[in-house]
RNA sequence: GCGAGAGUACCCGAGCGGUCUAAGGGGCAAGGUUGAGGGCCUUGUGGCUUAGUGCCUUCGUCGGUUCGAAUCCGGCCUCUCGCACCA
């Protein structure tokens, strides 16, 4: 049978029995699971895939164990994203539209997807389709997007309880900003500059004449060592208005300069060269210091005026020199003053440098790494000269911050943001920073706030735990977060309608929402009648009286159904969501849940890569699951996915294996449909019913924490290469293959839920393995002594392999010897440790006396190795007679199973525990 | 730069002080068997050696601890992810 034939077949008779509707037993404990809800703007891809598999093996592991499971889904929609995609499609755009061919819209559908709406409704379905055909055994009832109006409502109540409680508030902040797209413009928003963020200069005023010449550092300390300005010639600058004084600074900083809160007025354009020769005032100092002409200074970066401290800036020191050289000022009018010191660099630490180096003018292509170790050294251990007054004798890291505000205070500096680097945003023009004002932000730098998710990780089940380094680390590292953007879809900020919440800040406890949202929607709630109040009474159990919106018995219903399933037992996600989602989701949950009903559990997994690479459309290794399913079908993906990694590994998507996973699944359900007769009361079946026992036991642990590698191999390779091993070995079956077959089918229900089921329906039962119980450990049925008897026999058979091929011919017969007695008697006296390989103490037993020497040298072979407790000689030749039958079909001569002890054969006498003597003849 | 994680044979991976040439899978090769329409089953897959269970060399790299290290410690190299206003 064609496994998509069966995969169809099967989830249709589940959605007609509405196997997967959480409707919950009473008197049964709960299990609710969820992951992030997928992103409308595509198919579900294998990424998805993976998280969701593992998500439906838990939940279908649990449902096994005769718990209430809710697994729920959704869909995203807030956002710019789809509004993006819409405005492309309008635009014609060949990659949009191709998405959306791919994704089986048909060319004259493709129009109607300039309305986001239309994108989203589409997807929604699309995916809900994929998801179904995964096999996910997901409660559809309570499906939603995030631009429902339902939902909205559910968000206005969230926002308007986390302002309440203070833990929204406005701010003011700097970003990268885009002036032609008018926006924030992300890492992924960039054709270069990925990662860089604003960095703050310190304007430092030089008077002159009634303005200030004001330079940009980010060294406000070297102040009191600056010997003169620079300017570059040709650079335009400009006389600027700001506030109640006036600036010369470049005209494009004047520019930016409006976008930082300050208030600039361009007035008149500047003759730069006339600048040269002129002097302004220190007013750190209150000296008088010229300004100069350079070269190295960049009009574009910062203010266009750069301030001149040759002991500590190489740049500064040559640019002097040169000078000099030129003989445009006098050698020695201007002397380099040290305000930093570090140790072994001297009385001018640039010029040390520039030694170091070797750089000798200001266009020295060395003088970049000369600057780089200079200032690297002065900030990390440099202490403030005298030069400094007050800050003398200080570190600068210490001081620097109080340095900045003394001399803000004192009127004399101001501050400027630049990028760090040069930001090209995907609209090909350059970045600067924008200071956003009455931006909305969560505050989660309320140390408060921080100390209660805390309190909820200390009790958070992680899987794998390994992960919890990263969530501490993002909780001390989390600052205040904006959570409003002025385009996009999504629900508005409920007190200031200009702002649309952001699409990571309205995600962080729908899953509250799931409990409900089938209610809402068969009571045909209208939204408004939503009301923050209901919410309050649903989720906090509130007073309920004064609600007259919905009516008291739903009301009831809501909360009852709230109280059944939160609160999470588990949240399941790939790793790099911990840094923003997955710490919201704590985040959210105790500012507004009560503790009883903050998360118990998170789980999180690696990004799928293919063919050893990271996913991605641009390299064409793209898959989604439609092609998946098409390739290989639903049980073959997820099995591909579950096995090929866990805890915080990279699953790695290989197209030639997972085609193999199909000839595994196969098997099984070959040997589901061969209804065997079993023949009771057959030595080897000891062997498999024992075997059995480990693998129920290990899959189990590894399916309660979410360890589907390690489960699928107990739960379906390990045994499935025992029952071969078995067939091997015995012509006729016994009852252990049965028994063997059914725990293998049930303990693969979690993980390849239609294979399973056809199998189950093949073994002759009826019903679902889905709702099925998962195996148990059946202890009485475990016996070592019958895996250790396989085990020898295994062994046994491939010596005679090796012998065999090392004679190069077939035996007519072949003699296998256990070892003598007293072997196992120094073998089980060396196990306990008794006598530690104490000779003397061995040879107190006559038994063993009696072969000296040989005691001598296999007691030193034993001690060599770590001992494990072996069958004794009766055991051996009873369990090597028994399989007598299996030596002879395989090697296909005359076998004779005997013991060591009756022969004088030197190959029988070489004979150990373990390793029986072979003779062949 | 800061933070987190990882480097194991042809590939994916398990192992986390002695049982390690290192489970399991995939691929490849040889052989057997045969139509269980996805075949099935053996064997081999670092080198040398042997009527067998032995020796040498290997777990990113260089050192260290130990009677003993893939496993513990330190340095170095390489890779992946995150560093936010973005899903």
């Amino acid at each position: 049978m064609d496994f998509k034939e069966l995969e169809k077949k099967w989830q249709a008779a589940w959605d007609k029995a509405k196997l997967f509707e959480a409707n919950p037993k009473e008197g049964v404990r709960k299990f609710f699971c969820t992951a992030p809800y997928p992103y409308l703007n595509g198919p579900l891809h294998l990424g998805h895939a993976f998280t969701y598999t593992r998500l439906d093996a838990y939940a279908r592991y649990w449902r096994m164990n005769n718990r209430n499971v809710l697994f729920p889904f959704a869909f995203h929609a807030t956002g710019e994203p789809i509004v993006g995609a819409a405005k492309r499609i309008a635009a014609k755009d060949p990659k949009q539209i191709k998405v959306l061919k791919d994704s089986g819209v048909g060319e004259r559908e493709i129009k109607k997807f300039t309305d986001p709406e239309k994108i989203v409704a589409f997807y929604a379905a699309l995916n809900k389709d994929l998801a179904f055909q995964l096999g996910l055994s997901i409660d559809w009832r309570r499906r939603f997007t995030t631009i429902d109006p339902h939902y909205k409502q559910f968000i206005t109540w969230q926002y308007l309880r986390l302002k309440e409680q203070g833990y929204v508030a406005q701010g003011t902040h700097p970003v990268i900003w885009c002036p032609a797209c008018k926006s924030p413009t992300g890492d992924h928003d960039r054709l270069e500059g990925e990662g860089v963020s604003p960095v703050a200069f310190t304007l430092l005023k030089f008077k002159f004449e009634d303005a200030f010449l004001v330079a940009a550092t980010l060294r406000p300390e070297t102040i009191y060592g600056v010997t003169n300005i620079w300017l570059r010639p040709d650079s335009t600058l400009v006389k600027a208005t700001v506030g109640s004084e006036t600036w010369i600074i470049s005209k494009s900083a004047a520019a930016k300069l409006q976008e930082q809160q300050k208030i600039v007025t361009v007035g008149d354009t500047i003759n730069t060269p006339e600048l040269i020769g002129k002097h302004v005032q220190n007013l750190a100092t209150n000296e008088d210091i010229p300004i100069l002409a350079a070269d190295f200074v960049d009009p574009d970066n910062a203010t266009g005026v750069v301030m001149s401290v040759p002991a500590h800036a190489p740049f500064d020191l040559m640019a002097l020199r040169d000078l000099e050289n030129a003989g445009t000022i006098k050698k020695g009018s201007l002397v380099p003053v040290q305000v930093v010191a570090v140790p072994g660099l001297g009385a001018n630490p640039a010029a040390t440098v520039c030694e170091k180096y070797k750089v000798k003018t200001q266009h020295d292509a060395n003088l970049v790494s000369a600057t780089k170790e200079l200032y690297k050294k002065e900030f990390h251990i440099g202490t403030l000269t005298d030069k400094t007054g007050k800050y003398a004798g200080k570190k600068i890291t210490d001081v620097k911050d109080e340095l900045v505000a003394d001399l803000m205070k004192a009127g004399i500096a101001d501050t400027m943001y630049e990028p760090e680097a040069k930001v090209v945003c995907r609209s090909n023009d350059v970045c600067i920073v924008k200071i956003l004002e009455n931006q909305w932000f969560l505050t989660y730098s309320n140390p408060e706030w921080k100390k209660q998710v805390q309190k909820n990780l200390d009790r958070l089940t992680l899987h794998p735990d390994e992960i919890r380094p990263a969530f501490i680390y993002t909780l001390n590292w989390l600052q205040d977060k904006a959570c409003a953007r002025k385009s996009g879809l999504g629900t508005r900020v409920p007190w200031d309608s200009e702002w649309i919440i952001e699409t990571l800040s309205d995600s962080t406890i729908y899953m509250a929402y799931y409990t409900i949202a089938h209610i809402i929607k068969k009571e045909k709630i209208a939204p408004e009648n939503l009301t923050p109040e209901v919410f309050d009474y649903v989720f906090l159990g509130t007073n309920k009286k004064k609600i007259k919106t919905v009516p008291e018995a739903v009301l009831d219903t809501m909360r009852k159904e709230f109280l059944t399933w939160y609160p999470v037992d588990i949240r399941l996600s790939a790793d790099e969501l911990v840094y923003n989602h997955l710490t919201f989701f704590l985040f959210h949950h105790t500012a507004l849940f009560q503790p009883e009903h903050w998360p118990l559990g998170i789980g999180v997994n690696g990004m799928v890569s293919v063919e050893g690479e990271k996913m991605s459309k641009s390299k064409g290794n793209f898959i989604t699951v439609i092609d998946a399913l098409e390739t290989y079908g639903a049980d073959v993906t997820r099995l591909a996915l579950l096995s090929s990694a866990e805890g915080l590994a990279q699953p790695n998507w290989n197209a030639t294996e997972t085609r193999s996973l199909k000839t595994w699944l196969s098997r099984l359900l070959t040997w589901c449909q061969q209804n065997y007769k079993p023949h009771p009361g057959r030595k080897i079946d000891e062997f498999l019913f024992s075997r059995m026992q480990g693998y129920v036991e290990r899959a189990q642990q590894a399916y309660e924490t979410g360890r589907f590698r390690t489960a699928l191999q107990a739960a379906f390779f390990s045994p499935v290469n025992d029952i071969r091993w078995y067939l091997r070995r015995t012509d006729t079956v016994g009852e252990a293959l049965p028994y063997a077959l059914d725990l293998v089918v049930r303990m693969i229900a979690p993980a390849v839920p239609h294979v399973a089921e056809e199998c189950w329906n093949r073994l002759g039962n009826t019903g679902f393995v889905s709702t099925a119980v998962f195996p148990t450990l059946q202890s009485d049925l475990i016996s070592e002594v019958a895996e250790a008897a396989e085990a020898l026999i295994q062994q046994t058979a491939q010596d005679i392999t090796e012998v065999q091929k090392i004679v190069g011919k077939k035996p007519k017969k072949i003699v296998i010897y256990v070892a003598d007695f007293w072997k196992y008697d120094v073998y089980a006296t060396m196990v306990k440790g008794a006598s530690k390989g104490s000779i003397a103490d061995l040879m107190k037993n006559p038994e063993i006396k009696k072969h000296g020497n040989d005691v001598i040298k296999f007691v030193e072979r034993l001690k060599k190795t770590k001992l494990t407790q072996l069958l004794n000689h009766d055991e051996e030749l009873a369990a090597l007679k028994d399989a007598t039958p299996f030596f002879r079909k395989e090697f296909d001569a005359e076998v004779e199973v005997r013991s060591a002890r009756d022969v004088d054969d030197p190959k029988a006498k070489r004979a150990e525990p373990g390793k029986p003597g072979i003779v062949f003849t």
